[in-house]
DNA sequence: TAGATTGTTAATCGATTAACAATC
DNA sequence: TAGATTGTTAATCGATTAACAATC
């Protein structure tokens, strides 16, 4: 990484996860009575450290003032502008299984700037129906779509033994950024992003924990 | 924490985390051809540090063999037996939303010792009706239920404003780990683990990503 | 034996938290 | 001014990776 690149992500990943954090829980604030928030409150509300609070909010410059805090309004907009879910991004999901079919019609992603234009699916019976309004689509059309469309993030709902084709076809179809629910590890090129929405590794966690408590009682 | 407790969870987060994804990638292979699987050839599929990999091992204790590697067959019985997928975990769902009804008909978290025995809802038109067999009950029997039950795990899929009064029921109903799909923080007493699905962080991730892209593009 | 691999200790890297000057 | 807060530098903590002895 350069020194460039160094400046332009300032911020760390972790970091970058917090920040829809405290946008959501600052618009759940009533702006009317609170104009102003301190980073001690934020702290407080979301079971953070404050000194955290302030240098991940450093990271998108909302400036805050020394005894009183942050505009609220102003914090918000720059949370939101920094984000980027002031412009709405478009995506395809692959795989109209119970997953894909959940996902697809999930409302709650809009809020963060998605939306999900379409679905795949390799299965006849499925291809050509409508998800909420959303149509399924038969794979095979994925590459010309995403191209002609300029999407340019794919949602991956298929089981893991299918997940690294539907991923290459992807990549094909000139996708840069791949949300993958399919418990699998995807191999890409390196300027494409994998996020994995990884159940399996939560679920690990839980087991763990109650595992621990379970032996102890 | 104590020096007990540290010998008790001598693996990090991030390790156990880790655990899922080896067993699911050592299940996927012909157990027939593969007798032997070595941390070097485990590394290389699932893209990470092969000292890593070794280190991960370790702490489950199924002992590789110098110069060869692991036997397959125990060390996938190791990595069961360590997550406890082996023994089923029951839960309950509270939310029969869209994402709720994806979550109690989506199959694959059986693999994951995790069974959603039953649904909840505040909503009367949802309220006795079935999703894949699984009947939906109104919320006030939720207490009630779990401590009949035994029930250890909890998955909230409310929106964000509702998931800490179910959160304070679930609690109040003897729940151990709860499984929380709304974006929100929850308050709970210490012996309790929460574990965050949070999607609008990862959502931020990709959003980032492509930002950058776009910029440079 | 030579070579490949395990398991562990030490070094490095990154993220969190503590300390504190600057500000209003 | 006194006091609360911001923003940043330094110290700490935890996880990853490099180095290497032990093993077969």
């Amino acid at each position: 990484m350069t020194e460039l690149d160094k400046t332009y992500t300032a911020i760390s990943v972790q970091a970058l996860k917090r920040l829809p954090l405290y946008l959501n829980y600052l618009k759940s604030l009533d702006r009317e009575k609170t104009k102003i928030i301190s980073s001690p409150a934020i702290a407080k509300a979301l079971g953070l450290n404050e000194v955290q609070v302030r240098k991940d909010l450093a990271a998108i410059k909302s400036g805050g003032r020394p005894r009183t805090g942050y505009l609220l309004e102003k914090l918000i907009g720059d949370l939101d502008t920094y984000l980027g879910y002031s412009n709405v991004n478009e995506a395809v999901l692959v795989g109209a299984g119970h997953l894909g079919r959940a996902l697809i019609s999930y409302q709650g992603f809009e809020t963060y700037g998605l939306n999900i234009v379409v679905g795949f699916d390799v299965d006849e019976t499925v291809v050509g129906t409508e998800i909420c309004g959303k149509k399924v689509l038969p794979l095979e059309k994925l590459v010309s779509l995403c191209h002609r469309m300029h999407v340019n993030i794919g949602i991956i709902a298929v089981p893991a033994e299918n997940a690294q084709e539907v991923c290459d076809l992807m990549v094909e179809a000139g996708i840069l950024a791949i949300w993958n629910f399919a418990p699998a590890q995807l191999t890409v090129p390196a300027h494409i992003l994998v996020q994995n929405e990884n159940m399996a590794s939560s679920l690990a966690l839980l087991s763990k924990h109650l595992k621990k408590k379970m032996s102890k009682a």
